[in-house]
DNA sequence: TAACCACCTTGATATAGATCAAGTTTTATA
DNA sequence: TATAAAACTTGATCTATATCAAGGTGGTTA
């Protein structure tokens, strides 16, 4: 693709693995590694049990992750927007556990893990440790949304937790674009889809939020953060 | 405490972080990383926002993790029994975000970080990398165990669980005690006491499980682990 | 051994959210 | 731009599991 942005001009760099890089390392890092890779609506990224010693830096655009279990039915595990570094449940076993597609254009960085873990590359595996560690947090932080909440408390929480994450990236934290579907909501809150369309109802109607086509605007944040606790 | 089993002879060798070193290198640890600690029923491991620069292996017995919300509601986040490292999280900020107690007598062990990072202790970052991945696996696996399951498949599912981890470790596969409390499997699968009781009744008589006291029969695994799917 | 207390079980009832159904709006495609 | 398809919304009904209630069991301590 024509002119990508350098790992050392790129906004990720203190989120990015390689931040623990110095410049004059990241010239060695190989061309995958250093230019993004654009996919499309519904591209996927990888599958599970494809052989993967990666992990991947979303740059802009978001995925979703998700398995598809014995009788078909597909349950989504985690979102992600620009900033995520995905991939990482897979160093454990070398290869993708589940599916990673995307929900719109998104350009993704490939991070191969034999170049993190290449002795010259030092301070990197305390970075990518931390990185992990975190992730762990993350994933008991939205199991305890779900467990033992209202379908009004999960909804919340989950709006809550994207306006955060986009604001840490730079972006406006009460005015942004719903990159899934209500399907994908419910299915990752593990309501139905109807349940999600009701209580986003609700909040227009109590004035809390307000949509226009995939825009959501937080009208009350406080109110909506005091419904997520 | 007497007679400590040294790391060298320890059964945990394969899975615990100081598996990477060398023997000659055992020794280098101090002596709180390599004699297990005693902690009674409901002592405390750790608590939240505690300074924590440590990981803790499970050398027997069993522990709970879990939060306690703004209006003083407990919320189980995992168990931990023998094999089990635990702490994994607290990684990236310095401080435990759960209680740990232990649910019966048990003993663990004080892996110090600053130890593992020691650039002399080549091989461990690699180790701790594919642990914390693990657990970031297992933490998805416990989330699709509990959302958009019923009561029964979440049941069998910790079960089994349960089942398959002390089969790894050594122990009875169909034959064992539990540890915890139906109230707090029923908190930790995000279900009510009465319906797990219930579901524990309806398993008995189909002659699935059977129990005596606080020991686990599991008398048709093949059909358990149907219901687990 | 008694007696207390935590834990567990079972039954009856209530309810949050699922499911079913039908229409409306938005998005994608020719 | 027209048309089809996908996504979303709202209402009616159903159901799995929560909640409420009460009794039973086993384990611990004096």
């Amino acid at each position: 693709m024509r002119n990508p942005i350098q790992c050392n001009q790129c906004s990720m760099q203190s989120i990015c693995v390689p931040a623990g890089l110095v410049s004059s390392e990241i010239d060695k890092l190989d061309k995958s590694s250093r230019e993004p890779h654009v996919y499309s609506k519904r591209d996927m990224v990888y599958s599970p049990d494809q052989p993967l010693h990666s992990l991947f830096a979303v740059k802009s655009g978001s995925v979703k992750c998700y398995t598809i279990d014995s009788d078909g039915k597909q349950q989504i595990t985690s979102f992600h927007l620009t900033g995520d570094i995905i991939g990482m449940e897979s160093i454990s076993n070398g290869a993708a556990v589940t599916y990673c597609e995307a929900m719109e254009t998104s350009m993704l960085c490939e991070i191969k893990l034999n170049r993190l873990f290449a002795q010259n590359f030092t301070g990197v595996d305390k970075n990518l440790l931390r990185l992990l560690s975190h992730r762990i947090g993350q994933r008991n932080t939205h199991y305890l949304n779900v467990v033992n909440t209202t379908a009004e408390q999960r909804v919340a929480s989950f709006i809550m937790g994207l306006s955060d994450h986009l604001y840490e990236h730079g972006f406006s934290r009460n005015e942004f674009k719903l990159p899934m579907t209500r399907t994908d909501i419910a299915n990752y809150l593990g309501l139905a889809v109807e349940t999600v369309s009701r209580v986003f109802s609700s909040l227009k109607q109590k004035d809390i939020i307000d949509t226009k086509q995939s825009i959501l605007f937080i009208q009350a944040p406080a109110e909506l953060k005091q419904m997520a606790s």
